[in-house]
DNA sequence: AGAAATATTCAACAATGCTTAATAATTACT
DNA sequence: AGTAATTATTAAGCATTGTTGAATATTTCT
């Protein structure tokens, strides 16, 4: 067996990142392993290895992937230039859509392995700061005169409260039976919390 | 070979749950193995296997004693009898402390492996549900007539909301260089939800 | 003391993991 | 065209996992 020319490096890279987004449909980021892709690529792990510097390196272009799907859903959005908590709301739906919808994918943007390795690049931190603009943006609108660093704490408090609500609804870890369902909740810190913010920091 | 009479049924189990506690304090969750746990007990794997049913058995054993610690933990604490506020913030910077200074005995409370195996025993959820009474009565406090299906819905917000803060603070997930620690960002979540939650519901 | 019962160890199994050394095939150059 | 360099691909290496069954050691009971 040998070289076989069927795909040029570029649709390889393609191949392999695609392989590694239908591993995740149906499997925890966890599971995801070198020869999984490889086997579902049709070739053999060592192919990846030219391709990525390691496995951490093709999961974080997988994520990369991932965060520009979840910025893309935010901008198809019809953003009201009046009700900035309807949009924060809203991004936070579809924030919660995407983690129930595609656990594995959103479960590996969390995964230590590819985050603990070393300092993420640029580019990848960019992509997180894109998303972290858009809350940002509603609450400035909310809060005109609220300081830039309060409105960076703002859009942090409300971003990892989203994500619990997330983690502990899909892993069923909330241990309430009836009347709490994820959007319920979601819908709840959203209206509570920003009003809170908006009275008492006014 | 370690005698028979070295330590009783119960001293064994002690002895395995303290040594998978300690292992916990260098490593993740996921490192966690019946061989490292057995010797660290100096005995081999098969004892372990006379003593739990399988590893997921054993973690959810050692599950069982971190939420005791987490629970008398806020029994130790001084409640006011006026400011319920006050109160559930002590209690999730109870939650933050214990997190970040037991990050392994903390993520291994909600480790799929532990969680997914098949359904929870009863003595168990009953200590989760002693957990969630805590906050509970402090918000039937602050909202008295509020129903009983609100208030479950409320402690699940804020728990999960707490519990996100933990889980992204704690890997460095939050992107926010400076003034953003997580104790600043959990009393944000507290005041704020809990003066919308009164003003609105009220 | 000898036999039955139990505790403990050891070895093996069957997977899985990431990574790299070796191999085979294509390309580039003379 | 034939040889050397490059590169795609495979195969093997090495470590680790949870679990089990047989062998060995210790205790208990008759």
């Amino acid at each position: 067996m040998a070289r076989r020319s069927d795909h040029t490096r570029e649709e390889l890279k393609e191949l392999a990142l695609k392989s590694a987004e239908e591993l995740l449909n149906d499997k925890s980021a966890s599971e995801l392993s070198t020869r999984q892709i490889a086997t579902k690529m049709g070739y053999t792990v060592g192919t990846l290895y030219q391709i990525f510097k390691n496995l951490p390196d093709l999961l974080l272009h997988v994520n990369a992937r991932t965060l520009k799907t979840l910025y893309d859903d935010c901008q198809n959005l019809d953003i009201s230039k009046r009700d900035h908590q309807k949009n924060i709301l809203a991004y936070a739906n579809i924030y919660l859509e995407f983690a129930h919808s595609h656990p594995g994918h959103w479960e590996l943007i969390f995964d230590n392995m590819v985050l603990n390795d070393d300092e993420l690049p640029d580019w990848y931190l960019n992509q997180v700061n894109a998303l972290f603009s858009l809350i940002e943006i509603q609450l400035k609108a909310i809060q005109p005169t609220a300081s830039d660093n309060e409105i960076i704490k703002t859009s942090r408090v409300l971003w990892s409260s989203v994500h619990g609500i997330c983690t502990l609804s899909i892993n069923n870890n909330l241990f309430a039976k009836s009347a709490c369902s994820s959007e319920e909740l979601i819908q709840s810190l959203i209206e509570n919390f920003i009003n809170g913010w908006t009275t008492l920091a006014g």
